[in-house]
DNA sequence: CGGTCTACCCTGTATATACAACTTCACGAG
DNA sequence: CTCGTGAAGTTGTATATACAGGGTAGACCG
């Protein structure tokens, strides 16, 4: 370890990202202005407005000139990979969410789970199974694994009114994820739950989410094919926001 | 057009890009360094630093103490935009790579392909429909139209040999992307160019990209959903390389 | 001729200082 | 009570200066 190599600017971001990651500075929380960095960490205010700065292109961190500086919404860092609440999406769209909720219980990890999540055989996880619909048709069946320690009150919560994802990003912020997506057919079941005629296709997303280093949730999101689509957009930081308002306009070009 | 009210950093950063994306500054070329901008831009080391230093951010250039400030290689630009190179992609895998072309012509631009890429009715656009196969298996069936006057010589290319996508950045940097995944039930010209079977789903990406502020191409691709997936993975920026080399890992998991 | 070493240019970082513009809030005039 | 004004704090930008360290080419020495 070598502690006295790292440049000052790169210790107050690490001070603030730490204070991010530990929770200690929640979304909208207020960050020590450039002039209280000076103070408390023996620097000038050029190396902390860097530090702030840099903070903001990483998207950690909003600043108002006047106002001061404040952490960013985690959902919004998230354009890379589009980790978005399902029911954030549809309201998006001004229609109305409701969940199912098909299965909410305590086990043990075995198999598959166990290895997704990098937790012994037998370890105690969440299990929910809910069914997403959007203005009363079904888009999304969520198959979803917590581990059990991560998310202790997972049973006492009511998923009709808060989304999985939405109570796990409250719980602590997304550090890392990764995801697969699929085009399946699916079984009976699954084309039960969503309404789905016998032909149509399923988009399966399968997603795994780090937090604080280690996995903590595994889920499989099933889609009927003519009823979802995942989009993305993608902009290298620094590029002016050109067509920014053109997003949503690909939808509507390809139906 | 407001030309005062633009910081004096911004104005070198936008001097060198312009030269960048005009040709007059060519890959691993090398940029001016912070005291020749001093002296050519009336302005002080420490703006002409932070311009070169966003520049490196943004993938533009790259610095080297000692040595100067050089113009970056496009291909890390995309990489940046995490859209691969379904050859490289492929080759990573340690297999090989082949492309069949069934049409490379050109054509006049009409409804939704205008549309999707800005341009009048009739304007002038490549249309090229390729089969990539994976070890000799058919694995992406691309339809994609290209914006003739961006690249002219479109035509001449031998698309066995490097991909549309690869020619495309070649050219020019891609500055922006925007793309909407599907699963969809297959017509039967789609099931026979990519082998697939009756029942099998398609895995469809639609993808429109941007250089210089204003769309060149719009592809479709399609893939068997037996045999392809998208993986993505999303890490904040800054976050400690934790598990990077776990990405591969779900996959294999998953079967 | 060959090797070494120094001088020069380059980036990287850090500081002190300055001014402009924006936001909020309290205080005072009407 | 209301409106306006100004003070204080905040970000955004710009400059001059300084020192450290990497890289290279050329001068110098053996």
């Amino acid at each position: 370890m070598s502690t006295a190599a790292k440049p000052r600017y790169q210790q107050v971001k690490d001070l603030i990202i730490g204070r991010i990651s530990r929770g200690e500075l929640q979304p909208s929380d207020r960050v020590p202005s450039e002039n209280e960095l000076v103070e408390s960490m023996n620097v000038s205010r050029m190396t902390a407005n860097r530090a702030l700065r840099e903070l903001t292109d990483e998207g950690y961190v909003n600043r108002v000139a006047g106002r001061g500086t404040f952490v960013a919404d985690f959902r919004a860092v998230s354009h890379v990979l589009e980790v978005r609440n399902i029911a954030d999406e549809i309201s998006q769209r001004g229609h109305t969410h409701a969940a199912k909720v098909l299965r909410q219980s305590r086990q043990h990890a075995r198999g598959e789970i166990a290895r997704a999540l990098h937790i012994e055989q037998g370890t105690g996880v969440f299990h929910l199974l809910l069914v997403h619909l959007e203005n009363g048709t079904p888009i999304q069946l969520e198959d979803r694994h917590v581990v059990a320690d991560f998310a202790s009150d997972c049973l006492a919560q009511d998923f009709t009114r808060i989304t999985p994802s939405a109570y796990l990003t409250a719980i602590s912020p997304l550090q890392e994820a990764e995801q697969v997506v699929r085009a399946v057919q699916p079984n009976a079941a699954v084309r039960q739950h969503l309404q789905m005629t016998a032909a149509e296709p399923s988009l399966v997303v399968i997603r795994r989410t780090w937090s604080h280093g280690r996995p903590v949730t595994f889920a499989r999101l099933h889609h009927p094919g003519s009823r979802y689509e995942l989009t993305g957009h993608y902009t290298p930081p620094g590029t002016p926001k050109s067509a920014i308002d053109e997003v949503a306009e690909l939808e509507t070009l390809q139906q």
